[in-house]
This record gives C-alpha cells, structure tokens and sequence, in this order.
DNA sequence: TTGCTGTATCGATGGATGTCGATACAGTCG
DNA sequence: CGACTGTATCGACATCCATCGATACAGCAA
C-alpha cells in the first residue's frame, strides 16, 4: 500500500502539462483536478506540519509513534490525515512489526515544486 | 489592494522557518496556519486553472472577463474564486475602467515551491 | 439623467472536511 | 491462550466550502 498509481509520467524530460510551470500554459481540466487533490492534502496546518515531521526525521522516515506527540489533536485524528496524505500521492507507508512507518514521496512534492517555479521577473509582491 | 501584508522575508537569503524546504526541519505551528492557507486556495481545480490562466496569459494579466469564458461554473462562482486566491495573496488585482485585472505574484509561488524543494534522492514515487 | 455592461456581494443550500470517542485490528509478550 | 500496546476504522457532529440565482455596485455611452 505505499504507491499509489500516479500519473506521473516522464522522468526523462518529456514535457506533460502536469509538470511545466503552470505560468507558460494553461492548465487542463483533467491535471487541475489532479493537483489540485494534492494541494488539498497539503491545507491543513497538521498535515504540513505532519509531512515537515516525517521529510526531516532522520533516515527520511517516521514511525506513527513519532507523530502523535506533537500534537493537541487525538490519535485517530492523526491517522485520518496520515492517511489524506497516503492517498493523495505524498507519503508511503509500511508496517514494521508493531509500528507503522511513513516516509516522503519526493517526485510528488517535485511535481507541485515544477508547477509553482516562476520566472519570478514580474511585479511580484515586494 | 494588490499586496497584502505577506510576512515574506529575506529574499537576500536570510534563511526562515518559512521558505526552507520541509525536508530540512520541522514546520512550526504558526508557519504552517499560514501555509496551510495559501495552499488551500490552491486545493481547487477551477482555482488552479485560473490562477495558470492568468500567469499564462499575455502581459502577465487577465482581464476578469477572459477568465469567465472557459469555465462552466458561473460568473459569481468565479468572482468568489478571484477572491479566495486575492486574499491567500497569490493574486493581486486592479480596476482599469470597466474591467478587473488580476496578476499572479510570482514571490507567493516561490515561497511555496521552495518549500516543497526536496532533494529527490531518497526512494521516490516510482 | 437613463440604460447597458462588467464585476462583486448576498443569502441559501447540498456536500465535503476536521474532529472526537468508541471500538476493531495487528503484533508482541507472558 | 490472555493481556497489553500501537494503529486504523467507524459513526456522529459541527463547521467549512463550492455553487447558484438574485441583486448591488462601478463605469461607460447616449
């Protein structure tokens, strides 16, 4: 249950809409929808902070045991959204004997880094 | 009513805890309400379209009423959408006369792409 | 002024989402 | 086997959100 099947497509430089700069050609439909269920992944400040947590432990992963503490919220409301970000294409996860580990996706997070890059030339907010 | 008070920083390179990619430390609590903010402007698909429409469009700005065309949704759903983007400061807008133009502004982008700038060597997604 | 067009706001509504407590499931230890 | 811990699922609930039609506001043209 770690992969998901991403359309994510060529690695080796074939240009898709889904991961050119979304300031050199209109988004379809179909990729928008696409993005836009990993962005919602990524609106809720416990999910950042959970996918932050997990990216920067050490070894590059983090049993759930790991993530609970730092919260106010309760330990079914973690697993709700380690599993919003699961399903979303952003982490992996795997069970370990008793713990449950998760881990980064980083071509995930590369994908939306991709859309985002802007020439950065025009009137920005500065 | 184009630049909302963003708490961006050191372009210059002062580092903060917001613009480090995820994968190097933890996101605080305050950082991530913030973040989680501007991506959930970005969690809808008719949203992401406009805001690639409007980056893609020539000059760097569209008109409101190139955008209302290419949609299915109506012209106040629209509307609603501008402001969402507007208020998460991804966007920023003017009147000129009888027509709104919106902008994309390219340090938002930056700020979120950074973010999630990951070093992509670890097992990825796929 | 009146009329027309472009855009924003209002109020309502159906559906999605974050949260919880209770509980079920998975694995380890006696 | 039973007891215990770690994690996921379930069901409920309050809130948020995308969408609409109706309407208000802003600017231009007679």
């Amino acid at each position: 249950m770690s992969n998901l099947e991403l359309p994510v497509l060529g690695q080796d430089g074939t240009a898709v809409e889904c991961c050119s700069p979304m300031v050199r050609e209109p988004l379809g439909q179909e990729a928008a929808v696409d993005l836009a269920r990993m962005f919602k992944a990524l609106s809720d400040p416990v999910r950042l902070r959970l996918l932050s947590l997990i990216a920067s432990h050490e070894g590059g992963e983090a049993c759930v045991c790991d993530l609970t503490g730092p919260f106010d919220v309760s330990q079914p409301t973690i697993s709700h959204h380690l599993k919003v970000l699961r399903e979303a294409g952003l982490v992996g996860s795997e069970r370990r004997g008793t713990w449950v580990y998760y881990w980064v996706l980083p071509a995930a997070l590369a994908r939306l880094a991709a859309l985002l890059e802007a020439p950065a030339t025009a009137g920005g907010a500065g």
